[in-house]
DNA sequence: CGCTGTGTTGAATGCCGTCAACGTCGGTGG
DNA sequence: CCACCGACGTTGACGGCATTCAACACAGCG
């Protein structure tokens, strides 16, 4: 069945691309499921694909020779994955797991300079992609150099809730099951300290946690958490 | 006077290309010598050119809200930098100080699009570049959340004393004058801990430092401290 | 009904940041 | 040439933040 070029046609990697160029590029695509928890690729494997996950969300995790893992980001609906071939690079650097049952499309990386050609526009956005990733990583030194891990943690929160929030009865909440060891690899702290401080802004009101689930009730209080201006 | 192609024709960003086109590509270049402590550009600024460093270093830094400094790297000679544009960026998202006396070429923005169809090589080892900044900035993500300063520190001076070291008469050192201080800003950490941890490293035999200038003299040994595996 | 994964909480330890005081080098201007 | 001054470096003492370890609670699932 041959995909419905509908899929993407809403998404900034494929603005101001004709319809029949869509059609084509859809043409070399291949559609997967990934069961939640399942492996898309793994790090330092050879990159075969670039990926565009289109609905779910996507956990790419380094791990390092002893054993620690380091949460690098979270994968949206949308979004390009896997580009190792727009970096010029034959491995993946980090391994992506489904944090929920995930659909994507693949293409071969051999497509990558044809489809560069044929449409920049596309392979820009790629390039965009890495860009504002190299300034989300550079953000996220600074910050860990600079505040403790009480700010950090609030911080990455506040980015989870507004990159991939849902609206809930009681407040915004992360939209997949995460769980306090994936805040501390997201943070470079412990999955103590991030149960201490959820259970401490519970008392305050400013969030609801339980197993696997956070919900912002008070986003602006948070924020005052991040900026280390709360009044105590 | 018309810049020689001989200046960049062994530089690996411009592998690939004729020599006409090396004279066309030069062509719309400028050529700028900053004196050492100089700013080639702020942080925040209007991005207008980007750069290729011909000779000397350059500290790449970003300031906080509230004053703090990070170092985000040391450009060498023959890396492009200031290469806001091919992110997709309207500003650069960092200052760029001149470490020693160096020379620079730059191209205006507005001639980015002519070069990348020009001479996608060039374009192509840009991107290239961004992406390596990404991998080395996830390490460093990575190395600060998992290991603890003295590593983080061995591992810093090591980069430095590969890719900036000379052959001196006991050891390699750094090429440029760098502080203790600068030390600390690459690692998340402060003055008074690097100048302990140097100290203890002289005692040891493993490295010799002084103002603004540090010489490993047992690379080795140096590894060995960045991996924790150290016998003491 | 046990088992595994997840979350909570207390207590203790220790790394490293902070502050203070002092030492030293190098450039500059009188 | 020398005195001064600012930038850089060193070292000790102290303290706090966050990790570490341990023990327990609870949920979901086979």
């Amino acid at each position: 069945m041959p995909l419905d070029r509908s899929l993407i046609a809403g998404l900034p990697a494929f603005s101001g691309l004709e319809g029949s160029e869509l059609d084509s590029i859809l043409a070399q695509a291949c559609s997967s499921r990934f069961p939640r928890n399942s492996e898309i690729f793994g790090q330092d494997q050879e990159a075969s694909h670039f990926f565009l996950l289109l609905s779910g969300h996507i956990r790419v995790v380094r791990t390092t020779p002893d054993g620690d893992q380091i949460i690098a980001r979270y994968i949206n609906e949308g979004e390009l994955f896997g580009i190792a071939v727009a970096m010029g690079r034959t491995t993946y650097p980090a391994s992506a797991v489904a944090a929920v049952d995930c659909v994507a499309l693949s293409w071969p990386n051999s497509t990558w300079a044809e489809l560069q050609s044929r449409a920049p526009s596309f392979a820009g956005s790629a390039y965009q992609t890495i860009g504002s990733r190299l300034q989300d990583t550079q953000e996220r030194v600074v910050e860990m150099s600079t505040q403790q891990v009480e700010q950090r943690i609030a911080s990455a929160v506040l980015r989870l809730v507004t990159q991939s929030g849902r609206k809930g009865e009681t407040g915004i909440e992360i939209d997949f099951p995460i769980s306090r060891q994936d805040i501390a690899e997201m943070t470079g702290s412990t999955l103590y300290t991030v149960s201490r401080l959820l259970s401490a802004w519970e008392d305050e009101g400013i969030v609801r946690s339980g197993r696997q689930k956070i919900t912002v009730t008070d986003p602006h209080a948070l924020m005052l958490v991040a900026e280390n201006r709360r009044r105590r």
